[in-house]
DNA sequence: GTTGAGCGTT
């Protein structure tokens, strides 16, 4: 048997690897010993320049048929160029795209321009690919065809159906390895048609780490005629649109998939015109984190993350939205394991005040903004982002979640004046796409009482009951279910009327004599915990005030407790 | 030769 010396760099000890019987090395040989790496090289001693060996699926093929390997001593390429290198992690072992505190971004340019392979291999063997499970294949997919697949994407290092011992039948799912992070990343960005199949590409159970981070967002009050190319070219000038998926039949909603998760969460909240319709973008609850009890518990909010985590350490305990599930006592609406809990046991429900309540249940989408827009106030936050933020093709900085309470949304404090629709995109549901007007116009809601902010005279039974648009305003609560998704359209429509009818909107209306916080940031003079009405908005920038008292108040407590049983039903997981 | 949620005899 031939061997091969490499080292990991020119001049390092050479470890003996076994070529194949065909004289090659496999890369996988090479990656066992070094990994992340991509490929050798060597020194040419006639012309003292460094030669790349010739790689091909998996294999590396020695510099001379005729002598083989030869004496030369090889050294490890590792990959570069990935994709967000600089922007992501060092620090963070993940096979997703690592969340960094923005304090990193900073040597972006100086990490595009750092060339040395110490500082490469030191990044890739950090970003190294893990095997990755596909799921769904059809019975006929072979592991050639498998690889063929993925090849498109990246070299494939290992492709490997799993299939039964006896019969050697597929079992319908198997595991890939790609060669770069860069390949594997838009591998579980994508959908996947193999062989005639749709095929899931996941990060297996049995890895078990990762910090996902969504690169999807759902796109509410989509009209039919916008298409998937209109999808994908209008946001494509935010960044690489890797995916658009437009359910059908059609709902008016749909799903964008961008490469880099930070375009996708510096799009949630916004309104976007597409073909002369007014879209809405929010966050899609990736699939994947849908169900997920056991294991830890991931931080799922990039975008408040990425605000928080390195300037204010204490700031964890805001982590709003995903991290931590079910914890503190948000579990009355610990569902399904979806409507993660916020982790109220700290102060993030403080001023965020309506957001409080409509974190847990918005869970995923109002994670970021919403634990941030408590903790801003409650933690001094504001302006922190400055030094991170990575500005889009549009000028909005990518970290909006933060900035959002930082410099753009008005404070939390407007509920004292601008009625609940003054806070956001994100904090509720849009109404009008529900047909769902507040009685009282904004600007004589002056200290009106946030915990019905539909107003008094709701009349249940006239709303419009437009799937479409109640799914498209759902979305931001983290609603939509997975039933709608194998329902008809009058199946649908009558689960959301119980969704909205039921709960929803009971939910809405009910919450008599505690109070949500949030109708009283601009009590914190003392009145925290009141529905008064007269509670005057001027005290709403007063956003300072003890908003942990507001969370005794368990003003969340007794709205969640009633939403318990049919919101089940209502997880828009299977949308994805 | 059937099946369709899952997690890998290394």
């Amino acid at each position: 048997m031939d061997f091969v010396q490499v080292s990991e760099e020119e001049g390092d000890e050479p470890i003996e690897l076994p070529a194949e019987e065909d004289g090659t090395l496999l890369l996988s040989t090479l990656q066992a010993q070094f990994p992340g790496s991509c490929g050798l090289k060597y020194r040419n001693m006639d012309t003292k320049a460094v030669r790349g060996v010739r790689s091909n699926e998996g294999r590396l093929f020695p510099p001379s048929a005729d002598s083989g390997w030869g004496e030369y001593i090889y050294f490890c390429v590792f990959p570069k160029g990935i994709p967000n290198l600089s922007s992501s992690a060092e620090e963070i072992d993940s096979p997703y795209r690592p969340i960094l505190p923005p304090i990193e971004n900073k040597r972006k340019s100086d990490d595009n321009l750092e060339n040395s392979t110490a500082k490469t291999k030191r990044i890739e063997t950090r970003l190294r690919c893990t095997d990755l499970i596909v799921l769904g294949l059809a019975w006929k997919t072979t592991e050639e065809s498998l690889r063929e697949y993925f090849e498109s994407y990246g070299e494939v290092l290992m492709a490997q159906i799993k299939k039964d011992v006896k019969s050697g039948q597929s079992k319908g799912f198997g595991f890939v390895r790609f060669g770069s992070y860069e390949a594997q990343m838009r591998v579980l960005a994508n959908r996947h048609l193999i062989d005639g199949r749709w095929c899931e590409v996941k990060v297996p159970n049995s890895k078990g780490i990762g910090h996902q981070v969504p690169c999807k967002v759902f796109v509410g009050r989509c009209t039919e005629d916008i298409n998937s190319d209109d999808l994908r070219d209008y946001f494509s000038k935010f960044g690489e649109v890797t995916d658009v998926f437009i359910p059908r039949p059609f709902r008016a909603f749909s799903f964008v998939t961008f490469l880099d998760p930070d375009v996708a969460q510096s799009l949630c909240g916004e309104d976007h015109i597409i073909k002369g319709v007014s879209v809405h973008v929010s966050n899609a609850a990736p699939k994947a984190e849908q169900n997920r009890h056991q294991g830890p518990s991931y931080n799922y909010n990039s975008g408040s993350n990425f605000g928080m985590h390195s300037y204010h350490p204490q700031g964890n305990h805001m982590n709003s939205g995903r991290s931590g599930h079910h914890r503190g006592n948000n579990q009355h609406i610990a569902h399904g394991g979806d409507n993660t809990a916020i982790g109220n046991s700290h102060s993030n429900m403080g001023s965020g005040g309506y957001g409080m309540g409509g974190n847990n249940f918005i869970g995923n989408s109002g994670g970021g903004s919403y634990g941030n827009s408590s903790n801003h106030n409650h933690n001094h936050n504001h302006g922190h982002n400055s030094g991170g933020n990575m500005n889009r093709p549009d000028g909005i900085p990518y970290n909006r979640q933060s900035n959002f309470h930082g410099m753009n949304q008005p404070h939390n404090g407007n509920v004292g004046n601008g009625g609940w629709m003054s806070r956001g995109h994100l904090d509720m549901p849009n109404l009008q796409a529900l047909g769902i007007n507040s009685q009282g116009s904004s600007s004589s809601n002056q200290g009106q009482n946030m915990s019905n902010p539909l107003g008094v005279g709701l009349n249940l039974n006239s709303l419009p009951m437009n799937p479409a648009l109640v799914a498209a305003a759902l979305n931001q609560w983290s609603l939509l279910g997975n039933q709608l998704q194998n329902q008809n359209q009058d199946q649908q429509a009558s689960l959301l009327y119980t969704i909205i009818g039921g709960n929803f909107l009971s939910w809405m209306a009910q919450n008599g004599g505690g109070g949500h916080n949030s109708c009283n940031i601009g009590n914190s003079g003392g009145r925290k915990g009141s529905n008064n009405p007269n509670n005057s908005g001027a005290g709403g920038m007063n956003i300072k005030g003890d908003n942990s008292g507001s969370n005794d108040q368990n003003g969340g407590n007794s709205w969640s407790n009633q939403s318990s049983g049919s919101q089940n039903s209502v997880d828009k997981s299977n949308f994805l």
